[in-house]
DNA sequence: CCATTTATTTCGTTCGGCCGAACTAAGTAA
DNA sequence: TTACTTAGTTCGGCCGAACGAAATAAATGG
């Protein structure tokens, strides 16, 4: 391999660990914002990937015990970010959503962040942005793999 | 704007996003298996971005009391993740620097990961990688001011 | 129906991190 | 030296998240 792609490889780490670092300190600080506890960032990412879940799909996925997902949903809807809605299927069970109204205290940030990346779209051309899609979706789909190998608190 | 770039940003947001997701999935896997707190996580960051700081310095600059950061520095040192030393200058106070050979637990899932993402530098020419390593810099550099504009625990 | 299983909540407890106050040790200044 | 400040730790208590066990409510199966 030549010297100057050694070059490029050893940017492409520093920069991805930096992005990485600063992805992690912004959804952190996010999350510090509106009072979230690790657990309650979790659930809320399960529920926006696995669709409306019941309690205890959601205590099942998340590795906590059923009771303390009473008390999660209940820090949850009491910030308006989730809902308990009844089952149809069964009126034992509660099925819970998000509440997307209730990110209003997170959105601005989002927003933001996202105004001054479409600001730096601009600076590459079509060809070069589809490159970087290419990579973005690549890797993240990698990091998602890395992720799911390593043992959880279930296992 | 064309339909196709406007095609062209909204995968790059989705992929950014993604990314984003995997990567603060990934770092919260990697910590809870160390058994780490996230105040844990935040003093690692911060003694590895501003060098050796003395105990007070990693309180102001994490926000914590005193006499919190003692039974942090408890933490990391029974982990073997961090080390008080004396300070030379001034017998009083302690400086906390990092132990990297601690890190073992985690560097295998790091050098899994980094080994997946060289293969799929690999699909790129130099020219790509250049343009993705300009991309990686300085959205990482936008997310990291759109950070330190969140208002943090200590405002 | 009645007994049993299933879904969730309530209750009481435990555990851990954080804090303020008091303390020790070391630097500073008169 | 002596008084004062500064750095860090120790101690006791508080608060919140998580848990297991028991309670409640609804579904299921004989």
């Amino acid at each position: 391999m030549s010297t100057e792609r050694e070059a490029l490889v050893r940017e492409l780490d520093s920069g991805g660990r930096a992005l990485a670092t600063a992805a992690v300190l912004f959804h952190s600080a996010v999350a510090a914002l509106s009072g979230l506890t690790a657990s309650d960032q979790r659930a809320l990412d399960l529920i926006e990937r696995f669709g409306p879940l019941t309690a205890g799909e959601l205590a099942e996925r998340s590795g906590l015990a059923p009771a303390s997902v009473t008390g999660l949903l209940a820090r949850l809807e009491r910030k308006g970010l989730a809902r308990r809605v009844p089952n149809p299927n069964d009126r034992r069970s509660v099925l819970v959503e998000l509440v997307y109204e209730g990110m209003t205290v997170m959105g601005p940030h989002f927003l933001d962040l996202g105004r001054q990346l479409h600001q730096l779209y601009e600076s590459f051309d079509d060809a070069q942005l589809a490159t970087i899609a290419r990579f973005l979706r690549e890797a993240a789909q990698i990091q998602q793999d890395a992720a799911s190998r390593i043992p959880g608190p279930e296992s």
